[in-house]
DNA sequence: CAGCTTCTTGACAGTCACTGCCGTTTGACA
DNA sequence: TGTCAAACGGCAGTGACTGTCAAGAAGCTG
């Protein structure tokens, strides 16, 4: 029952952070601000999160489903399986979280540092997606084509994130889905 | 000529830092250490360069040549016209630039904090593909096929950046060209 | 050449993220 | 209830960065 009072003080941290980065700004709140909030020391919240970003970034979301994508059948395409498996993800998330999501977003895509560990996280994932394509294809994840494969797939996503709240409608999910549709039937420009 | 002593002055911290660097780490290394090296105060480090960072980042090369796209042919497609821009712009950088180029490509990728802030100039530079592929298609910047198609080009040099220590030849712009071929004539996985 | 201005620099103090240590408290468990 | 490990707060220290101020150097003017 530690574990219980971990997950209550990390949710608090985590909560009390994102309130205080929308009224006053992210550069303009310091840990200690966020400590006081909580109801905890400074050293403690480093014992929660490594760095004031990873409050942010932290399950922010896994980059994608893994376990969705290797479940998908084998006779579909790369691109297919990776549409098949964000759909199948996002459909059973609660609009609330859903909401949070977008908010969240919004703050990572608007502070440099944050957009900047968050671009980064795409990039690994493409390193991901390149082993789940040599899983499916029998060829190597170091493999040009696989490779370039995954480097388009994710930039596609990068491109979706970062227009989503331009758009109509603003969701990234679907701007993805519709991006990979395009990219899947060949780009005509 | 105040003008030339501030340009010897900026090159001499950027290559005493890139020496410190290689020698014993990034993290490794303090500013107060660089300047010390450079012979200046360190007050003076934070004149010529915003962040520690920037002494790595700032001319690690144009996100591309945007010049030389908008060269191009209107007849050629948004894909062959950048590949003809990379290599007519890659062809004439001398091989002991292009090497120093790759050493400071191999720094970024291995410290967390640089690759994260070079990841966020592709990303920018999505932005700026996509308003340059809608100047040349007559579509808006916004439009979901120029987005997606920005995305995937960057994506694939992201893909190509990231592999270019691993693979033989290992040349960025080489990467790169194969990568965007591979998309042109598209993804068969 | 002398005087004025403007640019550049170094010194200093201060903030804040983050690290490491240490003594105390707290909750689990025998 | 006593014991032990986990969790905590406090504190000192480092290092990146900011802002300010006064001294020195470089350029221009009369």
């Amino acid at each position: 029952m530690r574990e219980r009072k971990k997950a209550r003080t990390r949710a608090a941290i985590q909560e009390q952070a994102l309130r205080l980065f929308r009224e006053q700004g992210y550069g303009n709140t310091t840990v200690e601000q966020i400590a006081a909030a909580a109801e905890i020391s400074p050293s403690t919240f480093f014992r929660y999160f490594p760095t004031k970003e990873a409050v942010v970034l932290d399950d922010a979301f896994d980059p994608f489903p893994v376990e969705a994508f290797r479940a998908q059948p084998a006779s579909a395409s790369p691109i297919q399986a990776l549409r098949h498996a964000m759909r199948s993800t996002f459909a059973q998330l609660p609009a609330e979280e859903a909401a949070a999501q977008r908010e969240r977003d919004a703050l990572i895509r608007s502070v440099p540092e944050l957009r900047a560990r968050m671009l980064d996280r795409f990039g690994r994932s493409i390193q991901l997606l390149a082993e789940l394509v040599a899983e499916r294809t029998g060829r190597r994840a170091d493999d040009s084509a696989v490779r370039t494969l995954a480097g388009a797939v994710i930039g596609v996503g990068i491109a979706a994130w970062f227009s989503a709240p331009d758009q109509s409608p603003p969701d990234f999910v679907a701007a993805l889905d519709e991006g990979l549709a395009q990219l899947e039937s060949g780009l005509r420009l």
